[in-house]
DNA sequence: TCGTAATCGAGACGGTACGTCCCGTCTTTTC
DNA sequence: GAAAAGACGGGACGTACCGTCTCGATTACGA
């Protein structure tokens, strides 16, 4: 991305939303770039100034429809993963970002940038708000001193990702499953 | 496809070779058809006669480098679950199985017929190399009687998918953290 | 062509009926080798066998629908070729016989065997009936001495084949000024 | 096509050039659009923006060979005729015109915008060329009243396409001949 | 009457060109 | 003089036939 300061922040909110509606409409596959521009009232060119290529904006899409407050830390753990699953799958059942999310995994596996980018700008950027809590949990004793909180967020995203990337469903039950498995240890 | 019986055997398996050999040099992606037939020393109709688009083609080309064994049914559930690991994470070390799952995963978001084939295929067809090995040892009450057999194996799977499409490593601590994981509630 | 007397001559007739139809039908590009010997009920390799190209086959195929009987020699030239060209109209009329000239014509400028059997097959073949009665008249008196035969052929040709290749029509009103071009200084 | 004006004239220009060369080399048929690209340095996508078909490109290619100036009305017919014949079959010797028209023609006979193309193109854009100056004699009375000028432009026309088609010569004694049918009633 | 060979249908094969799609860059035109 | 509009080189796609080749089933014939 160039200096984003340049940007002119309402083509470039426009872009964002042109993009967030194509691939709710179409999917992320089908989404081109030159479809993007022509629906937001731009030259192709302006959209390659300031991201190298689709995934790139797409993390920004991305970004901008999914910003997941930290959830209420006097709660316990268990009940912190809660609400912040709920609340990532409201979004995902309510905006495309489940879709953008598969659609720039599928583009990791070819793109070097995009799989960089999905590394260190959605996990590590992410992964705060799942680790912060369960170290904090921790840290207080309300978890084990064993407790391993990478390994905890390693398989959230890992079930996650496959109900993403399988089409499955992102229901209450799933998140339920999810918090049973990572707390197994825990609540016996 | 047309009639199978028909099918020139040895330049079905020219055709896997070949495409299996590509995509250990260059990746999934970088692939082409065209580039498979030229190397197998076929013309590209006769890859498209007998397979309906690339992701067709890799399904077949991973069935025929991950034929994973059952595991041996004397053991323990945990262990049964290890040797199905160690197995698949050795041919993915020596193979392009994982390239090759990562790129199918990849073109299923976007490619209806290799969703289904990934999911039923794949998935569908290799899901009983786990689960029933699980639902033998419930049965035979080596397992809690509410042990989750679906699930136990939807995390398996989930956590694999993660680190193939993530890069991350396939090593035996991995294998560890998922049979833990798995089992945390069986064994404390 | 291979030795005719090996050909199962129910087979050939076969082949030639069905390739009249398919170009009555389809035109004579559309039609393939392959649905010639599909709607013969008879394999592609049959067709080879006896043929060595599209272009060969079609010429047998004119060659039987266009039987052209020799002129009444008693008449003048000009009724004479009279004659000759309403016979052909008539042909060009009922038969595919006129989209098969102009698909040779089409052939013969790529197809260097179909360039050679259409000269000499078709226009060396053909030729002597016009050329003969002019000939004849000339030497009986009944044309001027100077009457040159070849040229009037060659008149006849091309403006029919310009008729059919353009898609123009074959009407008595044609034939007359072809006459009347023809014998433009004999019948004044 | 496209809005024209947008046409890179000088890419145009090579992919013309391309193909006259192209066509001079190898024969009409032999010329691939993706090698007329190639030789221009252009992208097949380039010639199919501007061209819908392989035709349609050589009608501009031929159009751009055969340029053939009005000749001098002060003189008569048939020497303003045989003046336009020289300069075609001038042409016709020294560009590969005389192969693209065979081609055109050749394609015309299955491609329904090709027949179009080159009736409505090339026959009726350069049939004025002749028979503007027969109109315009006979307007002047230096021809017959019924002289009938479309019909003398058919056989012409007849005469040359038949000749090109079947490889024939066109020289100066052709072109005598030709003059010498058409005017057989107007000069005894 | 049967076994063997020739024949032939069916269609798979290597190959070539097609015309389309979309990428990311470059050029022109417009405001 | 910025940016829309879109032309450009490039490259893969999946399709249609070509003319050759391979395979079995079906005959026809000599034992």
């Amino acid at each position: 991305m160039a200096d984003p300061s340049r940007r002119s922040s309402s083509k470039q909110a426009a872009i964002l939303a042109a993009a967030a509606s194509l691939v709710a409409a179409s999917g992320y596959r089908a989404v081109t770039i030159e479809a993007v521009a022509a629906a937001a009232g731009v030259g192709k060119q302006t959209i390659y100034r300031w991201w190298p290529s689709k995934p790139a904006l797409f993390i920004d899409v991305y970004d901008q429809l999914v910003a997941v407050g930290a959830p209420d830390r006097t709660q316990s753990a268990p009940r912190q993963v809660r609400a912040i699953l709920r609340q990532v799958f409201g979004l995902y059942a309510t905006t495309p970002a489940a879709a953008i999310l598969a659609g720039l995994i599928a583009d990791a596996q070819h793109d070097e940038a995009a799989r960089h980018a999905l590394i260190h700008g959605l996990i590590g950027g992410r992964g705060p708000v799942l680790t912060q809590p369960l170290a904090a949990a921790r840290a207080q004793g309300r978890l084990p001193a064993d407790f391993e909180v990478e390994w905890a967020a390693e398989m959230v995203v890992a079930l996650i990702w496959k109900r993403v990337l399988s089409g499955g469903t992102l229901d209450d039950d799933f998140a339920e499953r999810i918090i049973a498995s990572v707390f197994a240890k825990v609540a016996p």
